[in-house]
DNA sequence: ACGATTATGTACCGAGCGATTCAAAATGGA
DNA sequence: TCCATTTTGAATCGCTCGGTACATAATCGT
């Protein structure tokens, strides 16, 4: 009926997500999202209508396989919820390291858009906002199974420990960003893990 | 011996320093520039070179007043290790609902750069960088010091906690960027100070 | 009072931005 | 085979970007 398309949308909206995660939103031009996907200005309008369109697709993407990843991890009622928050510190320290430029982490795209958007983008800041109420939830019953299986101690809100870790996996990010090596990640993590025991 | 200035540097770059702070460093033109110090463009660009070394020498001057500020609770040896660090985050969390535009945090600026440039501006990483070792330092000094009165147990490294302590801050500070308000932030500072002497 | 020197405001520079226009190319149904 | 429909690439849009040129204004040592 018409004339198909040469580029398969989804690697296109990878290579886009990959361009505004290693440069950040301002910073990556469209002509940058052009080299990035390979694609010609045309044909990034046609399917994606704008930079900021193409970027909130991008950014739900991003949130949607990385989150989808980490609930596996934290969902696993077939392992010590302890265990799951090991793992869970263990995924985030392997993915800071495999993810990199020019020997330095890029961080993760939710972080690095909540410092730069979240204040100034209400849409940006709902797609965010909706992705910590997910994660904190998976990672609220994880402390729960470990509170009824003793592993945590009950004192302290599930809630709260929920937060805790959520914040710890964010500043461990930016720690990458700023340099911290793998040995001091996992101290991080280590601290982290022994203070849902205590 | 010739025409004196009509405006104060200081200020300047204070106003400057909030500019970056408040929209970071790409989305703030130097027309933002000139509105947020008052200045026209001669003297912005006679005075401080470039947008580029504005920003620095405002990178500078935040990562100084607010390393000082913190530093003098970290380092007040008149009181006990674990009374500072909780001092140090009720700080950062009283700074982070008195710094806010629009209803919402507006981070820290070290954190915000940290994500934002450290990865493709040596320059500005390096100033980061110095600051979080000064940083570290004081933090490890104050481990040490609760490690030697007791209220922190011997068995983990000073280094370590240190870490952990400075990731926590930045992981509360993009937590609050996200929207977590004064409860939530309170209570991952509570895990956190709770993780020392576990 | 003058003159060397610096600050200031206006106008402007080339470059790159995000986005659009439009003609040519490519398809499948009739 | 031809036409309606869509994709594609090139050219270009108006605009704002960071930065500069330059004439004018203001100062102080002499």
């Amino acid at each position: 009926m018409a004339r198909p398309r040469l580029f398969d949308e989804e690697r296109a909206l990878d290579a886009a997500m990959r361009a505004f995660w290693e440069k950040g939103y301002e910073a990556t031009s469209t002509q940058d999202l052009c080299e990035a996907t390979g694609l010609g200005r045309s044909s990034i309008y046609n399917t994606f209508t704008s930079k900021h369109a193409l970027f909130q697709r991008s950014l739900a993407r991003y949130v949607e396989t990385m989150t989808a990843l980490q609930l596996e991890i934290v969902e696993d009622a077939g392992r010590p919820a302890l265990e799951r928050f090991e793992a869970l510190f263990a995924c985030i320290i392997e993915q800071e390291f495999a993810q990199r430029r020019d020997g330095r982490s890029i961080g993760c795209l939710s972080v690095n858009t909540t410092v730069e958007l979240a204040a100034r983008d209400p849409g940006v800041a709902d797609v965010l906002a909706r992705d910590v109420e997910l994660r904190l939830a998976a990672l609220r019953a994880a402390v729960e199974a470990g509170q009824r299986a003793g592993e945590i101690p009950s004192g302290q809100a599930p809630a709260e420990l929920a937060r805790f870790v959520n914040a710890v996996i964010a500043g461990m990010r930016v720690s990458a960003q700023g340099g911290a090596d793998r040995a001091a990640l996992e101290g991080i993590a280590a601290t982290a893990v022994a203070a849902l025991t205590a």
